[in-house]
DNA sequence: TCAAATTGGGCATTTTAAGACTCATTAGAC
DNA sequence: GTCTAATGAGTCTTAAAATGCCCAATTTGA
C-alpha cells in the first residue's frame, strides 16, 4: 500500500456522471477515442480513465476534454464567463480573508 | 520545457470558478486551510493549488474537497445520485457503442 | 458472414503531482 | 500598535499519473 486514498460516494458519483457525460458527448459527435484524445493532446488510455470516472486524472485534462465535447460545468462561455467569476470574487472579498485566528469554540465539529 | 500542456479559456475559467467556490465554502464554514486539508487527507499546498484553480491537481481530490465544503457539481446527494447516473446510462445504451468504423465524410472537421 | 476498425487492458518508462519541511508575509483579535 | 496564527511560497523526495507499445476482444458496416 502506497497512498491509499479514499473517496466519498458523492465524489465517486460525480466522477462517474462526468465521465458518462463526456463519453455521451463524444459518441454524439461521432469522435473515436483516438480522435478525441489526439485533439486533447492526451493518450487514448487517459481518455478511457476519464470516461470511466477514475479519480486519478488531473482535473485540467478532464475539464479540457469535457470542453471539447461540449460538456460545461458552469454557465461559462467565452464572453459571459467572467461574470459568474466576478460575482464569486465579490463574495470572496466580503468574506474574511482568513479564518479567525483565535478559536472561540464554534462547536461546529459535532 | 517538458510537456507544455495548454488549456482553453473555458477550462481555465471553470477551474477558477470551482476553486473560488471551494474557497468561499471553506471560509463560510470557518475552516482554516490546515483544518480542511487535514480532513481531506491532503497537504495544505495541494489545497491552495485547488483554490487557486491550478490545472494539475487530480480530479478525485478536488471533488472530495468540494464535497467537504458543500460544493456540488451535479444534483448528486447520497440518495438520488444514482438516478441522474441511470438516465445517463440509458442514454449511453441508446448511443452506438462505437463510432462507425467507416468514415463517411461527415465534414465535421472544419 | 467477414473483415476492418474501435475499444480494452497489461507493462515498462518518463514525467509530474503530492507530501513534508521550512521560512516570510500578513490578517485580525486584543 | 502588538502579537499570534493563518496564509503564501520554495525545495527536495517520493509516489503515481501519463505515455507508448503491444495484442486480445468486440462491434459494425459491407
Amino acid at each position: 500500500m502506497k497512498r491509499p486514498r479514499s473517496y466519498s460516494r458523492v465524489t465517486k458519483q460525480t466522477l462517474s456522471i462526468l465521465g458518462k457525460l463526456i463519453k455521451a458527448g463524444r459518441l454524439e459527435r461521432e469522435l473515436t477515442a483516438a480522435e478525441l484524445s489526439e485533439r486533447a493532446g492526451i493518450s487514448r488510455k487517459t481518455l478511457r480513465n476519464i470516461e470511466n470516472g477514475e479519480a486519478g486524472t488531473e482535473i485540467g485534462i478532464v475539464f479540457e476534454v469535457a470542453t471539447l465535447v461540449g460538456v460545461r460545468l458552469f454557465d461559462v462561455d467565452d464572453r459571459a464567463g467572467a461574470m459568474h467569476s466576478a460575482h464569486l470574487e465579490e463574495k470572496l472579498t466580503l468574506l474574511p480573508k482568513r479564518v479567525r485566528p483565535s478559536r472561540q469554540e464554534v462547536d461546529d465539529d459535532f
